[in-house]
DNA sequence: ACGCATCGAATGCAATTGCATTTAATACTG
DNA sequence: CAGTATTAAATGCAATTGCATTCGATGCGT
């Protein structure tokens, strides 16, 4: 016999489960049809979009996106290969870079943030 | 300027992303280290081992573990060469298959079963 | 100032994923 | 009943991921 409790946070996380899938599968399939990015890659843009002069250290990225120091390396070297960011040193601390946001990269964000907000409008809502 | 309720579309959207990177990275590092398996590999194990003769469809996985019909099979394929499940033919549908849960799967399943519980407790409490 | 622990980032590598396709079996339609 | 469409599952393949490691730069204690 299974106490209430804990059958209670089965649910709960399944529940957290099919919300992520469904509003993640749905944003990644429209970001990636009609924008040509992912979610990762938006979730970049729009934290670099909204920074003061549309750059920050690589270390604030793998907060925003969730993903590992290595994966997070590489989402900036795929965005940079498409021209929508660029690396520049830190002066300050020459370990680190700034990730800039290029005019292309801010463009192509500025396209994608109807679409992405469209979305989560029409996934977040209906299932609670 | 940024209307309110698309604010709150987006911070809900984030707090999500934020709760679902933390419970499925806490559940996939104690488990893989305890138990040997994954979060998929759990759920599927879960999965059948609340069926009734635990068995069930192949088709079934997919919306358990919220991953594609590939990915799904050879997450099967990967339990099956790890000895915790079978497949076995379908005799009515035989285009179809049955996963079937091993002793040494319900077994395993058993034993991971609390620390699952616990790392739910731990992590879905405190951030809310 | 020297030596050593630490830090930020990049990279080799194996594992997992999704898409597209394939194969086999079943269902439908005329 | 033949022929076609659909379905369940498996597989080739390229892309993404995390872990472990590496490399250079910084900081810190003595």
């Amino acid at each position: 016999m299974m106490s209430s409790s804990e059958q209670q946070l089965v649910e709960e996380w399944h529940g957290l489960l099919a919300r992520h899938a469904a509003v993640h599968n749905a944003l990644e399939r429209e970001l990636q049809a009609r924008h040509d990015i992912g979610v990762n890659e938006f979730e970049t843009l729009e934290r670099l979009a909204s920074s003061d002069h549309g750059k920050c250290r690589g270390q604030d990225l793998t907060d925003v996106v969730h993903l590992s120091q290595s994966a997070a390396s590489r989402l900036v070297a795929r965005l940079e290969r498409d021209g929508l960011v660029e690396r520049a040193m830190c002066d300050l601390d020459r370990r680190g870079i700034f990730v800039v946001l290029t005019d292309e990269g801010r463009k192509r964000y500025s396209e994608a943030k109807p679409t992405h907000r469209a979305v989560l409008a029409r996934t977040l809502r209906d299932d609670r």
